[in-house]
DNA sequence: ACATGTGAACAGCTTCACAGCT
DNA sequence: AGCTGTGAAGCTGTTCACATGT
């Protein structure tokens, strides 16, 4: 399939056709009225627009569970991600081979992100170690941080950080898995009343109390 | 602190006062004009609208690097997340403790499931075996799922689907790298023109082709 | 006096609809 | 004839500003 229409594509991902022009049109005009947009050119125009065509180096920091397995994820290279380091502050980790790279020790830290040119750093370590190796990855010249650790982390202007929160997905599936029950069977869930703190006390006989609570339910 | 206005919580998360009152107005009415909300009191009522109250079974599916460090993740508890079991296909894993919970076989997939009530499932294996997993997950009774494989799943209606991308936020991260580079030093990511594509071809002078696409920015 | 809750004004995003090009 | 690219219309979500309640 050498072409495509807006509408192909529309329906393919499920918007409207006119915004998926309209969003093309700002990166250029890269189709052919009449005709569709070309394929191959249209993904290595989007391709570059978003980055994937450079090559980025980035480190990870904590090689636990969590470091291995973003080492060993395939999704990076295809993006234009190389794994130019991994790095763990246990020394036995050191020098062990994870997916193919050996582990170095935080005290390299500074040294790998100059010599390669890294300014994207990945952190998995442990919530406790999480401020002090971002500190560190800053001023060795990262401007880019991703964030796994469950820590706020604090950073100057000018360096962006991206936290990822492995449970907030998981709290929006139970919110919705929360409404398909709540639609069947009523507000049984609310039953539990011994553990609602009181609310605010007033003397207005107008407060119902948390029972009586069901809140408006947001439209969809 | 037992209270809290919404000027202060407006300014602690970076958003507009009106718009955070708004939005708890969707909830109920669980402030006190004059006074602000009841920190406990509103706390507990978000909790429960998000369904963070309530016990969650959650499996497990795919012991691997990141199945593993999904078991080990404090954040679930606290958020009424229980991981009820850990499944895998490889007989070798069945009956090793990983963080403390003993790895079932697949085989008990269906059982597992009927026995906790549980309606949200992790998938963590490899993309080849997540729309098996899937299938037998949503046949046994599961209506929710996490999807951490690269691939696309296909499910019924009324089952939620859920895929966490680990390099989708390293792109965007990219993403807003290449701009910054940019801003310092013009287009110079847009050199290596030899894999470039050539645009679809016309017999009009006014195509400049790829070198000359520096593409409209979008704003912000 | 002070802070919520909300109608009304505003801004930004989405969709329509069609001129313009192949 | 067919499909893109885009002004204009329409709509949704945000912000203002103040009436209302403590």
């Amino acid at each position: 399939m050498p072409t495509v229409s807006s509408e192909e594509l529309a329906a393919a991902a499920g918007v409207n056709s006119a915004k998926l022009r309209k969003d093309f049109s700002y990166l250029g005009s890269y189709g052919t009225r009449g005709v569709g947009y070309d394929v191959e050119y249209l993904v290595y125009q989007i391709s570059r627009e978003l980055g994937l065509t450079q090559d980025w180096p980035v480190v990870i920091v904590g090689i636990g569970n969590l470091g291995a397995a973003l080492a060993n994820y395939g999704g990076f290279a295809s993006r234009g991600f190389r794994v130019a380091a991994l790095i763990d502050a246990d020394p036995a980790m050191a020098g062990k081979p994870v997916a193919g790279i050996p582990v170095q020790h935080t005290d390299e830290l500074e040294s790998i992100i100059t010599d390669n040119g890294v300014s994207i750093g990945v952190i998995a370590t442990p919530a406790g170690a999480a401020q002090q190796v971002c500190d560190r990855l800053v001023a060795a010249g990262v401007t880019s941080i991703l964030n796994f650790a469950p820590t706020v982390l604090s950073v100057p202007d000018g360096v962006d950080v991206r936290k990822v929160d492995l449970s907030i997905e998981l709290q929006i599936l139970a919110f919705h898995e929360q409404r398909k029950a709540g639609e069947e069977a009523g507000a049984t869930a609310a039953a539990d009343s011994a553990a609602v703190p009181a609310a605010p006390r007033t003397d207005s006989a107008t407060d119902q109390g948390p029972d009586g609570d069901v809140p408006a339910v947001m439209p969809a």
